[in-house]
DNA sequence: CCTATAGCCTGACGGC
DNA sequence: TGCCGTCAGGCTATAG
């Protein structure tokens, strides 16, 4: 599930359930999703402190702690995060289980551990050594740096679009979305888009990802006339009627409109 | 340098 | 009912 606009939502929901609370024990369930860290390392970095705020890049969360150092979070494809107090109300698959000293919890949960966690101590640092391109939606990621990013590149847009060292944020569906707004095939090559098509694209990418954090990642929110709504092989495609096809684009499977995305 | 592909994990679903 | 293949909103290491 978690591309930018639900990683967003993650973090509002910390920042409405889980700040300045004093987290009493940190229990790692599954050591597999820890970046670099130990269980016992882990947990003792989160004892103790509160967590004092939130910062998202791309589908990264950070999540500082009074410590000064940042809890990381990374969702992969099945993680969320759960605030609860009753201890039957505890995810199946939960990763790492904090206790609050009100009584409450936050369990983050991720039953394919596609995720990682972590502990941090610069986001800038950590951002680098990932490689990890601008959020889409910093507005320092401006046209021209977008057009920069897309010179000489032969890959297909929409691999592109999901290649989160060019730009962070844009996964599977969310790319779907932004392609068939902008009316462009997925499979086509990033060198062969025409100036108009690329501020198209770019408009797109903010459009989409904002329309969505307002929808607050429900695509249920989102309007009839986006494809998320109808992603499925066969089904009508709100703009022509006509129907929707799937392919694949390095090895993710694609979803769009022959007739509207031509090119 | 670049881009494409297999592999990591678990569970749900459909066909036989 | 049971088994098997396929697929899932991500990323990384490796191959070409």
């Amino acid at each position: 599930m978690p591309e930018l606009p639900d990683v967003e939502e993650f973090k509002k929901y910390v920042d409405s359930t889980s700040l300045h609370k004093t987290i009493e024990k940190a229990k790692v369930k599954d050591t597999q999703v820890l970046e670099n860290i130990s269980a016992k390392k882990l947990e003792k970095e989160l004892e103790a402190n509160k967590l004092e705020s939130t910062y998202r890049q791309g589908k990264y969360l950070f999540v500082k702690l009074s410590s000064g150092k940042y809890l990381l979070m990374h969702f992969g494809m099945t993680g969320k995060l759960k605030y609860f107090k009753d201890q039957k109300q505890e995810p199946e698959h939960t990763r790492l289980l904090l206790s609050f000293k009100n009584g409450y919890y936050l369990a983050y949960d991720n039953q394919r551990k596609l995720g990682k966690l972590g502990v941090v101590v610069n986001i800038d640092e950590y951002v680098k050594n990932k490689n990890l391109g601008p959020d889409v939606l910093d507005p320092d990621f401006d046209f021209k740096k977008f057009k920069q990013s897309a010179k000489g590149k032969k890959s297909m847009i929409k691999s592109f679009l999901m290649n989160q060292k060019i730009m962070s944020g844009i996964g599977n569906i969310y790319s779907d979305e932004i392609l068939f707004q902008a009316k462009i095939h997925p499979k086509t090559k990033v060198n062969s888009l025409e100036e108009n098509q690329l501020k198209k694209l770019f408009k797109f990418i903010k459009d989409v990802m904002q329309r969505s954090i307002d929808s607050r990642a429900d695509p249920d929110n989102l309007p009839d006339s986006f494809i998320i709504t109808h992603r499925e092989k066969g089904e009508k495609c709100p703009g022509c009627g006509g129907k929707i096809n799937k392919t694949t684009v390095s090895g993710r499977s694609a979803y769009y409109c022959p007739n509207c995305q031509k090119n």
